[in-house]
DNA sequence: CGTCGAGTTGATTCCTATCAATTGAGGTGG
DNA sequence: CCACCTCAATTGATAGGAATCAACTCGACG
């Protein structure tokens, strides 16, 4: 599961190392906002890239937090099992974000982390971040929006979970989906859903079934395009103005 | 709704400041685990207490961040509102707890604060403890942990919403009272209730006819007793085994 | 060509929402 | 002290949305 990382040269060491500076994600991720030498110091903590395979796990639930990761390449489900087995998605993950900070609060991981295809990870020893918090006000506070933007996002989903109906959680699924792309650069009307409408639907507390419907009646009404796993949004207005919860007459 | 500061004398302004060495909350709160010297300074920052009445704003959604609030006395629920007009209590929170870490993202908060009955809270100025950070490492590790714990509670709830049905989302919300109440020193099988049905039911995406018929039910099979917002719990080990999704005979 | 898994579509069931009526508690004022 | 009002809560009847159960399609792959 983990890439081979026996007795490397000083060069692929480097080559393995994470470079804040150099990566296209510097600007959403940890270091935003840095100067050239804290991101230098920055750098100079973060661990190896970690290339995760599709379906393999980045952590597992109670595995001891040493480390937060952030998301190179790649996307990420977080998944919570209750005590009956049930599992529940509290989120999917992109490229800038962060993954583990639920760790912090027992030193252990609270959720299984899979990534959805072949991804690639920074190591974040967290013990060595604290360290520079004490002489980097920047990225503390940056790390400290962070987490509140988790608990923000988690409170939305909240809103989703508690009062929308099926059609309004999608719609809001797919805006906000569309919305992360375009931060990142990528379209945001045509993408690959890289989860599958199992974990669409668990995510969303509803059932494979019922995200199957809710994109043939999509479809039907010409708010997007489908094809397999490849989606087009064709009417963003509507699909908004149904997750905000407005009376659409369809 | 604010009590009178006016002019107040040396004495009373020290009447009003906070105190957390003194405070029966401190191993629960924001200043857990600091030594005396540590306690100080964090006392220093901590601005007056603030009263607020039954019903009361602490802050709404939108407002300027400026402070944290940790609960000296009392119960809040924090909630959302959509642009659809639809409201979403996120939670429900107690003494020794903190609030407004959501707002650190936006520098706005995302969420109303409104107090469950007559309570106090302490204004932690969010500048000026930022400012602690850079020399209090025991202090900043709770403050993420705080922030952690949060993330986590969050995510529980997610798979509440998301997975469980009427009658396991209300044991689960009544086995999570108790520990609390449990952590506080208070009874964890007889209180209060502090919110009425409506909010129970927002809270759990539930209607408050679910609520009331999920209270009668419960009555009826003696896993608890009620009187109006008095709630005695009579079968804990039940309780707790419907919470985790085990099947119960009933 | 057969198998397997993912996804779609249809028929039916069931849980909870909704609608409606009633009860009860707390507060006010005559 | 009691009648009255108001709001919260309970209880009952019905409706509706999504789950469940089931059959089928499609594409990938050996």
């Amino acid at each position: 599961m983990l890439e081979k990382t026996s007795s490397p040269s000083d060069l692929s060491v480097k080559a393995l190392r994470a470079s804040c500076s150099t990566c296209s994600m510097h600007q959403l991720c940890l270091p935003m906002g840095l100067g050239e030498n804290d991101m230098d110091r920055l750098d100079q903590i973060i661990g190896r890239r970690r290339k995760v395979p599709r379906d393999g796990h980045l952590y597992r639930m109670n595995d001891p937090f040493t480390n937060l990761y952030a998301i190179r390449l790649g996307h990420f489900k977080t998944c919570q099992i209750n005590a009956g087995g049930e599992q529940q998605i509290t989120g999917f993950q992109m490229t800038g974000e962060l993954l583990g900070m639920d760790a912090i609060s027992t030193d252990r991981h609270h959720c299984d982390a899979i990534a959805l295809e072949d991804s690639e990870v920074c190591e974040i020893p967290f013990q060595r971040l604290e360290e520079l918090f004490g002489t980097m006000p920047t990225l503390l506070r940056h790390f400290h929006r962070m987490m509140s933007q988790e608990i923000t996002r988690e409170q939305s989903v909240m809103l989703l979970l508690g009062n929308m109906r099926a059609e309004q959680r999608f719609a809001a699924f797919l805006v906000n989906l569309a919305s992360r792309y375009n931060t990142r650069g990528y379209s945001s009307t045509s993408f690959q859903l890289r989860m599958s409408r199992e974990d669409i639907g668990n995510y969303l507390g509803l059932t494979i079934e019922s995200i199957s419907r809710l994109l043939s009646k999509f479809k039907k009404q010409e708010l997007l395009k489908v094809n397999n796993r490849h989606i087009e949004l064709l009417d963003m207005p509507t699909l908004k103005a149904m997750a905000a919860g407005n009376e659409v007459c369809g």
